[in-house]
DNA sequence: GGCTAAATATGATAGCCATCATCTAAATGT
DNA sequence: ACATTTAGATGATGGCTATCATATTTAGCC
């Protein structure tokens, strides 16, 4: 049945919504067009109204998700705190698309690659605002470095089986971070 | 036909070493079994006498993989520099199969997940022995720290579209290594 | 209020892939 | 040399999934 264009916008706003949280929690190739649709409360036929493939709808997808990836407020050190704890670490659905998809990205179409390709810019850029006053190149140099590191330590972290390990890859990171930034 | 026990441990050895580097190409579920014994020279028919299973092999050829993985004589330094190239980022059949598959692993079995835990820890440990001298609490975190940074740059410059921004990200992320291991 | 277009639902279709069954032929042990 | 065992080849099968065709219902417009 036909619905009204808020709905229609809407059923759009939260495909792409849930898409991104399923891609984050399994991966594309692991979610299928129909799980997205029922996840967003419809059937899968209505699907390709919406988008052109489900290459499309993971470009759209991760560039939704990338959009609203932003700073929580707080300096710095919270936000590093907070990137490498358990609670991020443990729920990836609801964590950073980058250190839930960024490997992914490869496999991928040109245009998820420039969706990503935008994201890590206004990240690195986010990150440079925030960091504590140091001379221009070092701050450069300090973003991309600490980006890089936080995003590695993330996926290690869900990719081993040991909860000690696991945590120690967080904590340590962290104190290298706060050591080399200092 | 039937084959040389030596034969068989052959192309045992071939087909593990060969998804390896096809699945560091193109991620686990885009190769399929009958891909991986085509390019070991065989059918997809012998695959199950050798493995349980398409889970199996993956677990098998990652352990396989990351036990090569090793420390290519030089000093840290050079290793890093050899890490974060674009030779490297540029090739990853022929690279660490931690930048490759790490993200992977968490929609594996436990058997792959325990796998690249013995691996990171393996690493790790190399990391440490091959860093300059440093008190221990903070040779510890150096060697987590630069790690992680040294996967999460690779992985960052290989989903990137523009490659100033790649290369960037890999010699921005050297210099602030060198900067905070020295 | 009725007409039309459009959004979603229902129901195929075709291709891919992991796995299994069966066959073939050569290696191994006697 | 022969019998037996077994690695590998050939050839299904069943399940899943992206995509498309068609039907249905209702919003949007006159």
């Amino acid at each position: 049945m036909k619905v009204s264009r808020e709905q229609m916008a809407e059923n759009r706003r939260r495909i792409l919504e849930v898409a991104g949280t399923l891609f984050k929690d399994k991966g594309f190739e692991a979610v299928s067009v129909a799980e997205v649709m029922k996840a967003a409360g419809l059937t899968h036929g209505g699907f390709y109204g919406h988008f052109r493939s489900k290459d499309d709808l993971v470009a759209q997808a991760l560039a939704h998700a990338l959009a609203a990836d932003s700073f929580d407020e707080g300096g710095f050190g919270d936000f590093v705190r907070a990137y490498l704890a358990p609670r991020h670490r443990d729920n990836p659905d609801k964590g950073c698309p980058t250190a839930g998809l960024a490997a992914a990205i490869r496999h991928q179409t040109p245009a998820a690659k420039a969706a990503m390709t935008e994201g890590l810019r206004a990240q690195i850029a986010r990150i440079e605002q925030a960091l504590p006053a140091l001379p221009a190149t070092e701050k450069r140099s300090a973003a991309i470095g600490s980006w890089a590191a936080m995003v590695g330590a993330v996926i290690l972290a869900r990719a081993v089986d040991d909860p000690q390990l696991s945590d120690e890859l967080l904590e340590q990171t962290r104190a290298w971070i706060d050591a080399s930034v200092s």
